[in-house]
DNA sequence: CTATATGCAAAGTCTTTGCAACCAA
DNA sequence: TTGGTTGCAAAGACTTTGCATATAG
């Protein structure tokens, strides 16, 4: 058995929550899919596979994997939300594609460092942080030969 | 006459658009308002200047400010959603109490530098970028002697 | 005059909630 | 049994849009 699902059903348990079908169904798909799908994508995969699992629930599944730490939500600016997996993801921050929607990743020890530099000062007690940078990504851009350069 | 104003009226010929005073009445407004408002509250303040303008008016004048760099819009996780002024202001980043909600900024241009060495690196061409640390804040805190260690 | 702007209400999004039926434990 | 769970539909929160009227240029 997955360690995720391990650790989903020792939450359950702990919280005196049950484990049901529909929450075992969409945290596979939520592993298997790929990451940085929307909730609305994720409900319809989850639907693809059992059809009838209804929206709410994989709203209030969603939630508890946030809750034990298997999901982290995103909100992204332009509207859009996700969920993805949180658990072995060493901490890592985003570059949103402005013209493809590409959502892909990068890691830097120097933000963490400098999140902790400003915290230390400001007296602040900092539990989650996040950075993302909007713009163009590769593909986007067209070839390198034909850019204009600016 | 403000910048902000003459910005303002400049973008709104050049795109013939109309100067109106609901528009100047918003913009005064979100220029006296403290920062980090949400358009709710932005919307309240308008109104109990001006009784007659619409919630929709607000929204569009926000979205044309943020079209000429007047203003940028934030949206923090938890559902709020900000504009703060950004004619002459630096770049900043955002600190957020996750207990009384207040937002601080700061700035470091290390951050800055870790994005365009990142972006660089992938060929990226960013664009916009934010970074947010939530946690607890001094006052939430409560008095230094008092705390426990963590 | 004419094209844009306004306020209202209605319609969209996305997410949460109330509830009767259901089902793990 | 019994208290948490589910799906549905309805309700919420927030934002945008359609439209008839008003108005800047």
């Amino acid at each position: 058995m997955r360690d995720e699902l391990k650790i989903f059903k020792k939450y359950l348990k702990q919280k005196g929550l049950k484990q049901t079908t529909q929450r075992e169904v969409v945290l596979k798909l939520f592993l298997e899919s790929p990451k940085h799908l929307s909730v609305d994508e994720l409900s319809r995969r989850v639907r693809e596979s059992d059809p009838g699992i209804g929206h709410s629930t994989v709203y209030r599944t969603l939630k508890l994997l946030a809750g034990c730490g298997l999901a982290l939500e995103s909100q992204f600016l332009y509207g859009r939300t996700c969920f993805e997996p949180a658990w072995g993801v060493e901490p890592h921050h985003h570059l949103i594609c402005t013209r493809c929607g590409t959502i892909s990743e990068f890691r830097d020890p120097l933000i963490g460092a400098v999140r902790d530099k400003i915290c230390k000062g400001l007296d602040f007690k900092p539990e989650a942080d996040r950075m993302e940078v909007y713009g163009v990504c590769s593909d986007c851009q067209g070839p390198r030969e034909l850019r204009e350069e600016d």
